[in-house]
DNA sequence: TCCCAGGCGAAAG
DNA sequence: CTTTCGCATGGG
């Protein structure tokens, strides 16, 4: 089927920016795993076969069971969250020539709206790991608790419920690859069974609440929750402070974070030395949040897939 | 063999 | 309050 969409639609930046960790591109199409079954999409081909239109809003799309067109779109519309004015999120953040590099370079990224148990699971996965690594965890931990997905020959497994990974064995869990971090899986997989917790419920939550609660699990710092809130849980105000981004904004944000810090006069108090331009990862927070007019959760998108995919320094 | 990778939390200064 | 260190695993 055709989904056609009035916004824009880039699916490589969006699938390999490092948001989500599923998408696997074969064949010129990119299977992932949608509500729990199989999908693969493309850009709409043209019939003479020259070739696939990259940057059309036209989505060829095969999902696996048997539910009408109406409501797949309406899955793809709020995974791809068409509900945002994308054009506008952009005006909002194109504000200085560093994003506006990062954002014409990969124009038509979208922020995903994932499911909030793979994004929690996912990015509990990824403190001192690699994207490539976190990729394998969440296959292997579908492969060895999720249900076998079939879709014209392409073999995958859903990502497993809170339920499955709570009875299951912490060393079945490690098996997986994820280390020391099993102990904090199984814990968060128990904790939501026994408590009963639904984790789509944050998004009435305020931002503050919602990041409160998340941290109050194991292995849930500042970064992992601010990652599980913005790519899941609509809270465009999440700036995701990892090594890449921190280092992003040092090198080209440096001044005007510190005449940020300064103005909202956090240095002085007790400040018979002279000013530590040490900025810290919450004055990173703040200031995006503030500077990216409550879109810093596309910003930091832009930037991080800049920052890594363009390791020229200068 | 050594180093690093989308951090976190406990311990020490 | 800030800095330091261990943590499991796999790839380069």
């Amino acid at each position: 089927m055709i989904i056609t969409f009035s916004q824009p639609i880039d699916l490589d930046s969006t699938f390999r920016c490092g948001q989500a960790f599923r998408w696997k591109f074969v064949d010129g199409w990119y299977y992932g795993v949608l509500n729990g079954k199989l999908i693969k999409l493309r850009y709409q081909s043209y019939e003479n076969g020259l070739g696939i239109s990259k940057g059309s809003r036209m989505l060829e799309c095969k999902y696996f069971g048997e539910l009408d067109d109406v409501r797949i779109r309406k899955i793809l519309y709020e995974y791809l969250r068409m509900d945002d004015d994308y054009l506008k999120i952009m005006d909002n953040i194109a504000v200085d020539d560093y994003i506006k590099d990062a954002i014409e370079r990969f124009p038509g990224m979208r922020l995903l709206r994932q499911d909030p148990w793979e994004c929690f699971i996912s990015y509990l996965c990824s403190s001192i790991s690699s994207i490539p690594q976190i990729s394998r965890n969440i296959e292997a931990l579908s492969k060895m608790f999720g249900c076998e997905l079939v879709l014209d020959g392409i073999r995958t497994y859903s990502f497993p419920e809170a339920a499955y990974l709570a009875k299951a064995d912490e060393m079945d869990i490690r098996k997986c690859g994820v280390g020391f971090r099993a102990k904090n899986i199984s814990a968060a997989a128990n904790r939501i069974v026994a408590d009963g917790i639904i984790l789509d419920e944050l998004r009435e939550w305020s931002y503050q609440d919602a990041k409160c609660f998340l941290m109050t699990f194991q292995g849930v710092g500042e970064k992992i929750a601010d990652c599980v809130l913005a790519f899941s849980l609509d809270k465009l105000e999440a700036f995701p402070v990892d090594r890449w981004i921190r280092r992003a904004m040092l090198e080209d944000y440096e001044k005007k974070m510190i005449d940020y810090v300064g103005k909202k006069g956090r240095g002085s108090k007790s400040s018979s030395k002279k000013y530590s331009t040490r900025i810290k990862d919450q004055d990173i927070r703040d200031f995006s949040a503030e500077y990216f007019k409550g879109f810093a959760a596309y910003a930091q998108e832009f930037l991080f897939y800049h920052k890594r995919t363009c390791p020229r320094p200068e």
